[in-house]
DNA sequence: ACTTGATTCAAACATGCGTTTGAAACGGTG
DNA sequence: CACCGTTTCAAACGCATGTTTGAATCAAGT
């Protein structure tokens, strides 16, 4: 028996009431809710609204049907938030505060559901199979572009190893919301989060504290840097 | 039956050879390896060479041990690394760039075993009800002593809040190392990453960054910042 | 030696899981 | 309508899990 091959390729009926893409999403949010353990079969069949053996119909079992969600998910993420692009001439300023803010627009955007990107966090914390897929198509480009950037911004004084390492930090201080975000919420009080910790807000810090450290913008402080005398003064050795 | 509540409170015999404590650790391993629900109890207490029925002996059941065992890992990592602590007198600076490499360390230390992490770790980014007992025991005094220090490096010309968001941008550099480690991986090539990213070189790095960007340290590009002019000429005038 | 309570053990239990099955319903095609 | 491949369905299977049980073993106390 099972005859159920037959579907893979084909661009699917209506789109919006085939049951497989029915079954991707209903498991999509069930997977990143609970964790692929603890979200059962049952409940993505009946959340889809299809019967209990769908997902073997469809899919074979359990494990494919998880790593087809989780590309199903990073590819309407795709679809939903595009990368920016710029016309020629734009300041590299500029541009990093774009690209920082299309990174956590993405990463927190209330505006859209937040499952799919918590179905791919699961993926970058616990890779499993559909990881280097995941890096290669969506991680690994807005990387680059971001290095690029930064490369914009250095204007040639750092080595592309460094420049990776700049692009990591400027990384990291948005992913810490993303997958942090709950303990983030208990260290900060609830007011100041309303008010500082807005997308844009943390989008204007990220930027501003990034292009500091390169030398792109005032340092928060106010204070610029001196550079301390050669082994003279008493301030600085380190 | 069910005498089991007797332990709770007791110093434990020898503390080494306790069943108590052989069950703690093998569970830590098993959830911090596993997630919760792949973890098995029967796993757990073959490894820790007691009876099945040991578990819910001492525990009551899964979920307890669960906590119990989160808990007991939070409590060994506090007591195998402490944190820095400083005479009166010294710079700020190099309280950081401690306060940094310990925190590293602590993180992605290769010296010590990291499953206690990796299960701290999972109960930030998915948390349950141990959470909040460890952001109060062990995250928050850390958080507020990076507070302290960058107060110190600001002078007084950042608000409390503005040093939390300046904290967490610390903080995020070194946390994408130690939750997205895997991808790190995949992004970077594997030589730089033996030469570069060495608990060191983070610390440094990281350092140097954030130093920068409050205007305590020359920026990564060597490139002072010039601040643009009022509206008027092209290239600054200060 | 006997008792008592705490601990260990092998075996079983109940449940929920992923998966299979075989038949029923559907939808074109001759 | 009869045919046939595709899809849906209710029910069941086999299995691994968390948990319970009741007897066996141990360690003191008297």
């Amino acid at each position: 028996m099972a005859t159920a091959d037959a579907h893979k390729q084909l661009p699917a009926a209506s789109e919006a009431d085939d049951p497989r893409v029915r079954i991707l999403s209903a498991a999509g949010q069930e997977f990143a809710e609970k964790g692929y353990e603890a979200a059962t079969v049952r409940d993505i069949c009946t959340a889809a609204g299809v019967n209990g053996a769908a997902v073997n119909y469809y899919f074979g079992d359990k494990q494919r049907l998880y790593i087809e969600s989780v590309k199903h998910a990073h590819r309407e993420r795709v679809r939903q938030v595009p990368p920016p692009d710029w016309l020629p001439g734009t300041p590299p300023e500029t541009k990093l505060r774009d690209f920082v803010g299309n990174m956590i627009e993405r990463m927190l955007g209330f505006d859209q559901p937040p499952w799919q990107v918590r179905l791919m966090l699961r993926e970058i914390l616990h890779p499993t199979e559909a990881c280097r897929e995941l890096v290669e198509d969506y991680i690994r480009p807005h990387f680059t572009m971001l290095v690029a950037i930064l490369d914009e911004l250095a204007a040639g004084s750092l080595s592309a190893a460094e420049l990776r390492r700049v692009g990591l930090s400027v990384v990291g201080q948005c992913f810490l919301y993303r997958a942090a975000g709950d303990v983030v919420g208990m260290l900060i009080p609830a007011a100041e989060i309303d008010r500082l910790h807005t997308p844009e807000q943390l989008a204007d810090h990220v930027t501003a504290f990034s292009l500091a450290a390169l030398g792109r913008a005032a340092p928060l402080t106010g204070h610029q840097f001196r550079i301390p005398a050669r082994r003279n003064s008493p301030s600085g050795q380190a």
